[in-house]
DNA sequence: AAGCAGTTTAAACAAGCGTTTTAAATAACG
DNA sequence: CGTTATTTAAAACGCTTGTTTAAACTGCTT
């Protein structure tokens, strides 16, 4: 293993846990066992090193998910659940890739989002505009009477759910396990969030004819 | 103004700005003009310092928000729209008792929940344990067919939500104003919310009749 | 007026941070 | 084999962090 990979992999589990400011590059070069300038060697910063990071997993994920979301475009009327659901066989391929990586993938996209103000946005919407692009158009074959202010709110509404809810799967898996004597993984999840995003999404338009 | 409170106003304001880990007791002392050793003085720590800010405002909220739950649970079949809508009038008020402060205070809700992991759990279950309790009960009088794990589900996805979409309010506000030429506040972002949560929460069972 | 508790002040502390620098070890290649 | 380029190593740099110290100042009571 390449001192840049074994970085690479250490990086990712200490920002999935503990954030990216939270994580500092002595942790980071201590666990993967290589020396502490080899970050800047390698990457040239943090900042960089953190882009090397999303950006393993999201070369991955972004073919697939364009894929699984056009192919729900071209289905004869998608529902809304159908659309939620591509995400699932995508973001599980994760674990073929990388061990623990969809929950990994996962948890630093909360991460993305909240510890840095506005760099998943900017990260999405520049290095990746095609995977949103898609994400919309299928959402508005599957509810057509949403306005564009209305799936605007509501995609936020969803990006927060999933993001917020993957941040802190671990703690929730742990609470299920403790609660109610059941042994979870990610998937479930996953599987449980698709629902609740889904019924959000299509609720009914406020000041409207019911669709 | 007396140094405490103004060290209070100068801490809330930036805590919602920029997190609790990303602000520092001297912006903190510098934007209140008192000396630095002030916050250590008159809180002890910066941890305290915290949950002092957070304190502030639960105990304003806290007595209003069990009332207007109780209320609630105590009309004849409320829906989950009744259930949410119950937070409004409460979360509005914080507004009179200070300048922003509903935006501040469910921004500082978000970042307690994000910023380091388990404080906000430990903190609104330990001490003030009556409005979740409140909140649970609202919601199974307005959906009883809903069991314990899928309510334990659906409402942390419900923080998530709001907690999320509250941290990132004045971004959403932002981009409504330049892409749909709305002026709107934080007002209209908890309306707005309130359908998709209820939504939300309100989906059918997975693998139940319908109800 | 003296004394005293309550506050405020400036300065320093120890620790951790990302980054850079130096030199030594290793690998690749003519 | 010898030279060059790459990679590692240890140490130090400059900076920021939360916290503590000790002295100065405040306003009140005796």
């Amino acid at each position: 293993m390449s001192t840049k990979n074994k970085i690479l992999d250490s990086a990712e589990s200490l920002f999935a846990d503990k954030g990216f400011n939270g994580t500092s590059l002595r942790e980071i070069t201590s666990q993967a066992e290589v020396n502490l300038a080899a970050v800047n060697y390698h990457f040239g910063s943090k900042k960089e090193l953190i882009k090397a990071v999303m950006s393993r997993y999201m070369n991955e994920l972004s073919p697939r998910l364009e894929t699984a979301l056009t192919q729900v475009c071209n289905t004869e009327s998608p529902s809304l659940i159908d659309v939620f659901s591509a995400f699932i066989e995508p973001l599980l391929s994760l674990n073929d890739f990388k061990t623990k990586g969809t929950s990994n993938f996962l948890q630093l996209l909360g991460r993305g989002y909240t510890d840095s103000q506005g760099f998943l946005r900017w990260f999405l919407t520049t290095q990746y505009p095609g995977v949103i692009d898609n994400f919309v158009l299928a959402v508005q074959k599957a509810y057509p009477e949403l306005n564009a202010e209305e799936m605007f709110w509501r995609l936020h509404f969803t990006m927060g759910t999933v993001v917020f809810t993957m941040s802190s799967s671990d703690a929730l898996i742990d609470i299920a396990k403790s609660d109610f004597d059941r042994n979870l993984q990610i998937s479930d999840v996953i599987r449980n969030v698709i629902p609740y995003v889904a019924a959000g999404v299509g609720a009914p338009m406020p000041s409207s004819a019911t669709a």
